[in-house]
DNA sequence: TCTGAAATTATGTCTATACATTAATGAGCG
DNA sequence: CGCTCATTAATGTATAGACATAATTTCAGA
């Protein structure tokens, strides 16, 4: 075995503890114990035990010791989704087509707009999103021009605002809301919808820091539109 | 400065990559010369550039460096609801009310039994979510009585069958698919609404290591339930 | 009996060092 | 020019010990 003993002694407790052989609260033996066990130094004791602090199955207490940690998992990553890269490898031609774009100041009637961009100007992006043609999304974006400056550069015909932004704008903190909504008169317009058809509604609103980025409305063809959300136990994305 | 040096690091970089100053792709100081910035052992560095590899935002490769990771996958945390509570946080009374429950042999006409339970036995729940009893979500859970043998005890008559798997078989991995979807005829009745009403549509798979759990489809009243999905650079559990 | 201080114990951080592993580099040879 | 192989620069694993911190337990004094 060429594998490292702290990832042994790691994964010895990781199946200890998804096999149900340890519950929640099950007290593990203490460091020192584990140094006579596997016949190591402390620190390498201690690298195992803090993965497993990091994947959430453990807690440890100082004095008290180490226990298996209540199960916890409440929540699980969503993909947020880049329709073109979407489309594309469905084996279907994308394109995006603008068909409002407006600078103005925030209107104090939606709390949103001051929301976002305080005094300063706002640019509204409306446009529809195709797959092959076929209408796949509409969505009206609001972006701070002070967050992006270079934005009243772009065109944004054929390509997507939404993909642009993050390439040239990574938020570090985002709130989505998603809902089921029938399809208003514009909805069901540009998407060939019947109107009240079923629509995913999508509101995201992202922020760099403190200061607003863009808040963007989509509305999907309910029939041929789905968000996925996975979550495993693979070497995951946070150290805590 | 109470705050470890090792977290100091890591914090560090974390928003220097955050921030956009470092881009994917860029190369971080090598852990002697940090050992000089920071005038610190090098296990210290290590400990702090490890936890930003967990973190996915780093990749190290012995001889060459350590650089910033390259597309990281955009994706945030996505609250998985506990009905019950959120009911019972808004004010409203809750309950379940069971309206089928039958045993039986995975049909091999539906891929999806035979794929949760395999030759085992699943146990189907049918019910509906109430809040101040009004309907606010129908659901169709299968569960695999090899996973769960417990389950033959429990009644489910006023508590979620979901609340109670939680708390008796945590599981590792999970998927969930979200869609909106027009209400049919039997969607239509249970949640009284008018046929073709919009519906948020929930479907979520769990398993424990291989085994799988559950699967349950749920339908949301459109106009009364919304998912929640956040990120933000706020820290996990074991960071200050 | 209650209270607060001290001892105890387990984890948390850090150092300094050693050797292992991997892969980019470059020198030498055909 | 291109191949092989040794060099070497970086990370990866591990040790042994020191001191810090937190929480529980114990015990002395009011």
């Amino acid at each position: 075995m060429k594998q490292p003993l702290h990832e042994r002694i790691r994964s010895d407790f990781e199946a200890r503890i998804l096999s149900g052989e340890l519950l929640p609260g099950a007290r593990l033996p203490t460091e020192l114990e584990l140094m006579r066990d596997y016949d190591c130094a402390r620190m390498t004791v201690s690298k195992a035990l803090s993965a497993l602090v990091a994947a959430g199955l453990i807690d440890r207490r100082k004095r008290a010791g180490t226990f298996v940690a209540r199960p916890r998992v409440h929540s699980m990553v969503l993909d947020i989704p880049d329709l073109e890269q979407e489309v594309l490898q469905r084996g279907q031609r994308y394109h995006f087509e603008l068909f409002n774009r407006e600078v103005r100041t925030p209107d104090p009637a939606h709390p949103d707009e001051a929301a976002l961009a305080g005094e300063g100007e706002l640019i509204l992006l409306e446009g529809v999103h195709f797959a092959d043609d076929v209408p796949l999304a509409v969505e009206a974006r609001l972006i701070s021009l002070s967050a992006v400056p270079d934005i009243a550069a772009s065109a944004f015909q054929g390509a997507s605002p939404g993909a642009w932004l993050l390439k040239h704008v990574p938020w570090t903190e985002a709130e989505t809301r998603i809902a089921a909504v029938p399809a208003d008169r514009n909805v069901a317009a540009r998407l060939h919808l019947a109107l009240g058809s079923a629509c995913l509604f999508v509101e995201r609103r992202t922020w760099r820091g403190d200061e607003g980025i863009t808040l963007v409305r989509q509305h999907f063809v309910g029939s041929a539109y789905d968000l996925i959300a996975r979550f495993g136990s693979a070497r995951r994305p946070s150290d805590g």
